[in-house]
DNA sequence: CGTTTACATAGATAGCCATCTATGTAAAGA
DNA sequence: TCTTTACATAGATGGCTATCTATGTAAACG
């Protein structure tokens, strides 16, 4: 389906507690125990919300010793923008311009 | 809360039904039935729908005679993508530059 | 005035989701 | 080796949500 990715990003970021974690990675990398910090839930939770923002493409994570930094994926950015404009523009792409159903 | 109004946007257009109204409805404005049309699902669905996208501030409606029409709301597209570039980008606002909590 | 059309509302339900506690695990330090 | 730290996983639960059927309502039409 056409909204399928971009639902599901959407779907991800949907959340007020996922968004002030974009907000934070979009300054640099950040490992979990550091994100929770800003944080009144569990680790477990904030384990949760990380594993949902990687799988919609949002986050990605690596682990070095104990600690599992997190960053925005880059294709991320420039996808949600684009999808965002292209969704928002009437233009010859649009679904109104083609046959219904 | 920083993130709600953007936060119930998002909700809002976390579904790929109610992105495909917003797709429909990026090309100008469309009576219930119009909308119905393109979709599988019962009437009284797109009713919920619709009452969703309006909550959130991203749909506009008016009633003339038996037809009921929508539209975007003008002030949802520049707040949307204001709120977007502003959360993706590491600027002076960004949460990361304040203090914790 | 009866019927049709275009909706909205009410009530029910199945499925998903954010959160918790409890527990497992792997790395680092003493 | 024992403890601590930094996570992940499992299982449970309460609340929300997308959908349905049934029904109400108001406008238009004949």
């Amino acid at each position: 389906m056409k909204y399928q990715n971009y639902s599901d990003m959407l779907k991800a970021m949907a959340e007020p507690n996922r968004l002030k974690i974009i907000d934070l990675l979009s300054c640099g990398s950040l490992c979990a125990c550091d994100i929770l910090k800003h944080f009144d839930f569990s680790q477990p939770t904030l384990s949760h919300h990380m594993k949902i923002l990687q799988k919609a493409g949002i986050v990605k994570a690596k682990k070095t010793g104990k600690w599992q930094h997190y960053w925005l994926d880059p294709n991320f950015i420039t996808t949600f923008k684009q999808n965002t404009d292209s969704l928002l523009r009437a233009d010859a792409d649009c679904i109104c311009h083609q046959a219904q159903n």
